[in-house]
DNA sequence: AAGTGATTTAATCATTTGTTTAATATTCCC
DNA sequence: GGGAATATTAAACAAATGATTAAATCACTT
């Protein structure tokens, strides 16, 4: 395999360090020796610690959506199938990066302007297509909470993680197991809850 | 109405700041600033930043578990009623503190450390309870499964708000009442998932 | 091999930041 | 009312931090 480029390996460590600790506790001087490199480089190749931060926050934001949003503006994929991709990739996604979620989240609710920025142009959700999927079933739960529920269910467990786990309500090294045996679950609980 | 002491508006205005920024990207300065005091104050009466930034910690956590452990653990409270209660102290609790759980579910994972010497010798959760009224009503659901359930429903949708709004999928105008109308929907839910 | 542009380095700058100090003001108690 | 404890202030300190500079090195073309 390739060794990374300069580039490459700064953007590696910034996404590490940004995740695990967020925009202002993270020092570029702590980005640059994980990365091995010269502090300068930093600057010559991103301009700032905050255009740096953002390229990481679009592709992190990135990662998160396109587990969902492709799928669920589908129209031909039906709505079952759907809970199920989701969940499916998500309960994936969410454990090889842990601290996705919550990361994207709190930096979301920290720093609004930023997401203002990224998010303009990018279409989020497609409300439309489900809202029609719901009302061909029969189903009369709404859309937002149709979707809410979905990511709640499988998303949450990673958001509270920490909280979950130190308090013994699953044990750290059962919680691979957890969230898995969850996967299954989710897609008969959304069913339950929408019958 | 009493003026508040010297102490009073910095807890007030470190909590406000903590909350809305995290503990990183607050400054002293802004803290003295809001409270309206001397810089010097601070140090004065709390120490350190990350002592008064371990007593808001504490206190937002307290927040947050009591609106929960004391219902969950009580033997004496029906499953129904848990659910009932927890849903509704929920959404009226981080209706009145939004940043809330973004805020303690993201320091936490942050800095666990710091959370390992709060929550030391706190019983954040009891199993037994749960587990023994679940058994008696034949649901086979397991306890951490119910629990994060309950939690990742009413909570989700304020840990994920900005996202939630931003996509237009609930308006900014009409969160409260999207949540006050998950508030009932929520128990009926969770019982039909544990059906 | 020389020249050229891109990359990397060590050193430095200007601010910011958490904290401390020493002096002044205020409150409390006898 | 005076003196001791408490509270508040302005100023300063030392370290940390994001960014920049200018020189050195490297890669590539001719």
């Amino acid at each position: 395999m390739e060794p990374l480029t300069t580039e490459q390996k700064i953007i590696e460590a910034a996404s590490k360090l940004f995740s695990r600790k967020g925009f202002a506790a993270t020092k570029t001087r702590e980005i640059a020796e994980e990365a091995g490199i010269n502090l300068a480089l930093l600057n010559y190749y991103f301009g700032s610690k905050e255009n740096l931060f953002k390229g990481v926050v679009k592709e992190k934001l990135r990662m998160l959506l396109e587990a969902m949003i492709p799928i669920l503006s589908d129209a031909k994929v039906p709505l079952d199938q759907k809970i199920a991709t989701i969940a499916r990739n998500y309960t994936k996604l969410l454990l090889e990066n842990e601290e996705l979620p919550i990361f994207i989240l709190n930096e979301w609710s920290v720093n609004k302007e930023l997401f203002v920025d990224i998010t303009r142009n990018a279409r989020l959700f497609t409300m439309p297509v489900i809202q029609e999927q719901l009302k061909e079933k029969g189903i009369t739960t709404n859309t937002a909470d149709f979707i809410v529920n979905i990511l709640g269910l499988v998303m949450f467990p990673f958001v509270a993680k920490p909280m979950i786990t130190s308090s013994g309500l699953v044990k750290e090294e059962e919680f691979a197991d957890f969230v898995k045996r969850r996967e299954g679950n989710i897609v008969e609980w959304i069913n339950k809850i929408n019958a």
